[in-house]
DNA sequence: CGGCATCCTTCTGGATACTG
DNA sequence: CAGTATCCAGAAGGATGCCG
């Protein structure tokens, strides 16, 4: 990444790329929901309902499954009494960890800024 | 950053920031847009609007004002016949280069695993 | 507990036309 | 060129209730 050049050509690419990135991550509390599982690993439906902030359970919902489709998290149900269903990031949504941390950091900066007004 | 702790109490702080920034990023174009201009600058009004595929230049219009709004960017009006408008990112926009270039690395995988299937 | 179905309102955003 | 205004369809998303 740091030998990345800047031709022409490689910026349509970057741009596409970003592009490509965000027609996955378009949903309004995909990114949150993602950070949630950065963050924890493991983490039951009904909890990422209290994590994310504002999010209804109808949205969650469809916002998991579209996101399984998607191959960025995995779903497990354990049959307890009554049931248990835990998320997960997949491999893959876990290479998002990066962006995340980034996107972290920018918001505590961006926080201070704002509540230091 | 490498050095982040990961107590209860740390997680909720992430994931909030997280929640913060996107709050300021959740235009649906509002990345594309700052990906164009990290990589390019400075940028016109309609260059712009070419690069960020299948906006519309109402769309664009607003997204531009509200990250104005927000500092992201800054909008630079040159009296040339017709009219020229340049926007760049301000500093503090500039700041989430590193989550643009991850985003970006993320795509370019993302692609090549949808390409591949 | 972890959802899905339904209803209904709000918001998003495209198409088009117009202005300085 | 760089927008703004209007109109309008369709998507997003909240509230509520039901179910395994």
């Amino acid at each position: 990444m740091a030998d990345k050049k800047h031709s022409h050509e490689d910026c349509k690419k970057n741009i596409l790329a970003v592009h490509d990135a965000m027609d996955v991550l378009n949903g309004k509390w995909t990114i949150s929901i993602i950070a949630v599982l950065c963050f924890h690993q493991q983490r039951r439906f009904s909890d990422i309902l209290a994590d994310v902030k504002g999010i209804s359970n109808r949205m969650l919902s469809k916002e998991l499954k579209e996101m399984e489709m998607h191959k960025l998290v995995k779903r497990t149900v354990q049959d307890t009494q009554p049931i248990t269903v835990l998320y997960e990031l997949t491999e893959y949504g876990r290479k998002l960890q990066s962006v995340i941390n980034n996107l972290s950091d920018w918001g505590h900066e961006h926080r201070k800024k704002v509540m230091g007004k």
